[in-house]
DNA sequence: TGACCAGAGGATAAGTTATAACATATCACG
DNA sequence: CGTGATATGTTATAACTTATCCTCTGGTCA
């Protein structure tokens, strides 16, 4: 994630927001926008209180979470939003027109955060389940090491 | 996990915790003993404030929270304990001699928790963070879905 | 044996994350 | 327009977690 145009990123997720919206007839508001917009802001998860102060800092008057709660859970829903358990915070998802669980790899020194896409390990964590007599409804992976970048440039 | 002698996993617990404090030569405190005890009184998650009633109606004076986090803390390190990351919340550990991620299923319905425990799945996601450059240092996996036995008695 | 020290746990307060409950605004459609 | 449905604003509070400071206890070592 060194050194990329992020604005094409932010652009690219408004855009396919923007038109799943309209396929699903779903509204996609000025609000709802904006906070996909800030959650976009990078490829390092955020919390809904950075939120919150991005929101306010972008000019609207303060907001109150349940706001931002409400359109976190409008963008989760729609699955342009994963949330990520194991800090509190959340992610855009860089392939929303597709139905899938969260799978993350977490850098714990410079909080990029990637998703993974990989049917095997899906198939494999239903199998597993499933030989456990579990239905696999919904799951969640979250990989906490370091990123390639970091591995090069330290020695922790 | 319908009709077993619960006891029986209990002591199992709290046996094997000791024989590992005394290996390592950590202290496994009344106190810390007793959390471990009530965090094994079902195959369910509990939260640390449910933890914390429960201390207080076993006859102790009401403790504060950090009292439990700290306790929870130090089983976590030990690995009696596992934290599951979308509940916020804790479960015992069936192996805490081998050292591991967590993995769990969850049943939406009845709230038992299981551990898989899946060699080859691991192996999956450690293949799975290398192919994308990112080390693997830490994991879990948490899966959402319904437990054999409620499979059977619902149609939700 | 007694001075010292480290770790455990009690007490208070505060920080962080999330939701309930109710009020108001806006939109879609007849 | 009017009405119902959906979105957002507002206030308060619940739920979860940590920081800080202090006391007590049990072990170590001069």
């Amino acid at each position: 994630m060194s050194n990329h145009n992020h604005d094409k990123c932010i652009e690219a997720a408004l855009i396919e927001a923007t038109n799943i919206c309209v396929a699903r007839n779903t509204r996609f508001t000025p609000l709802r926008k904006k906070v996909l917009e800030l959650v976009w802001s990078g490829h390092n998860p955020v919390t809904a209180y950075e939120l919150l102060d991005m929101l306010s800092d972008a000019g609207r008057k303060r907001v109150a979470p349940p706001t931002i709660y409400r359109a976190l859970d409008f963008l989760i829903e729609e699955g342009f939003v994963h949330r990520l358990e194991s800090l509190n915070a959340f992610i855009g998802c860089p392939d929303p027109a597709h139905k899938h669980h969260g799978h993350f790899l977490i850098c714990r020194k410079c909080r990029t955060v990637t998703e993974v896409k990989d049917d095997a390990l899906q198939k494999n964590i239903t199998r597993a389940a499933n030989d456990l007599g579990y239905s696999c409804e919904n799951n969640m992976l979250e990989i906490m090491g370091l990123c390639h970048n970091c591995k090069k440039h330290s020695n922790s």
